[in-house]
DNA sequence: GTGGTCTAGACCACC
DNA sequence: GTGGTCTAGACCACA
């Protein structure tokens, strides 16, 4: 995996476990892997990875089996769906539209590019 | 000025200058509020706005005069444009694909909440 | 049987022991639940109720007769009310009443609390 | 500062600051040490106090000024008081009754050690 | 084996 | 100066 720059690691971490969920990759009540292994494949300090499962069991994505590891919870799946869906109908859907206008770019624009980004993506 | 968290302050300010030539509100070669004054304005602290004032001259987007004050360059507006043009094609409208795919929002939902905003945006 | 999540399992599982030796419910002599059946029941790795066992043995509350069982000592009873009551009178008590005064809990609430405490408890 | 070796130390600085707040000793929208000044000042690395101030933030009783430090919330006395009558209420006091019969001790008893721990508190 | 806590020390962005 | 992040490495309690 290669983090950005921009971003603190932890951040992209809790990221990276929430689009396994999403993409049904991990399931829930599944254990996802141990704190050291997965430092071990992102190739990052335990601490870190600590963190970001952290910060998911306080978000209710994630819990703790003691002594036994991390498992997705029930509800991670709705809980992600949900959050995100919020920050991105409320948030990012009116700055974007907002910057559209500002660069003059058109709804017109748009749909052509999403057009090709879909055909892009089916052929992989 | 109401300030994101998550974003710093001066990157923010830079944000604001640029939307101001955007829209026309400050014109080439027009004085642009001093240090003091924006600092004072958005209730920050003076080097915050001078660290965004330096980034602006960086781009060329603002020059100085010596003790006189900053102005809006000449070709302010096309390199606002353009730098921004880049990224957004680029990097955010490919990223606001994804997740609407991962969210399972639909390009006929995108409609309907676009054509709400020009709405809301003619009232005002 | 529910887990505390502020507790470790085993400390509570020496709890729930002592509980059913101050209530009577397991005699002196008597013997006790093998490690895997109180493991079953409260659905738990055996080793925890091991290590709770051990530690009660440490404690002389029960004793272990290899190969047949664990049985409750002669003396638990007095040994269990004699540790928790100096813990309660000299360590408990001071702290809960640090905390009424810092909530501003009065005596009289308590009085209040407790009679009703007392009444649901017969009720039962 | 002396800290008990049964509770985590971020745990423990919570606590202590939560404690500075509820005896008016840190007051709403007063800045509180920094983290390096705090982290001296209880002989303890940073980034343990860092932890503290972090889960405080997240509880609302304090909150942070970038670059310029960590303030005690407009509410942050509500939130702590709040929150611990809540589990004082609902888990301390039940418990404190049920160990209180489980041992023989009546409320007689109680009555007097109170009146005994008022006087003390008097005194000093 | 698992997570949890802590230290020491470094580097960074920001104000 | 402030907080924030990260690493390396250690030790511990728990299952």
């Amino acid at each position: 995996m290669n983090f950005s720059e921009n971003k603190s690691i932890y951040l992209q971490i809790m990221d990276f476990v929430q689009e396994q969920i999403l993409l049904n990759k991990w399931l829930k009540e599944e254990k996802i892997p141990s704190v050291r292994d997965l430092a071990a494949e992102l190739q990052v300090n335990p601490n870190t990875v600590m963190r970001a499962y952290d910060s998911l069991q306080q978000e209710g994505v994630i819990y703790n089996r003691r002594g036994v590891g991390n498992y997705v919870s029930q509800d991670a799946l709705e809980k992600i769906l949900s959050s995100r869906k919020k920050t991105f109908l409320h948030s990012e859907i009116p700055l974007f539209f907002k910057n559209m206008q500002l660069l003059g770019i058109g709804f017109d624009e748009l749909d052509r590019r999403y057009k090709s980004f879909i055909k892009d993506n089916n052929k992989r």
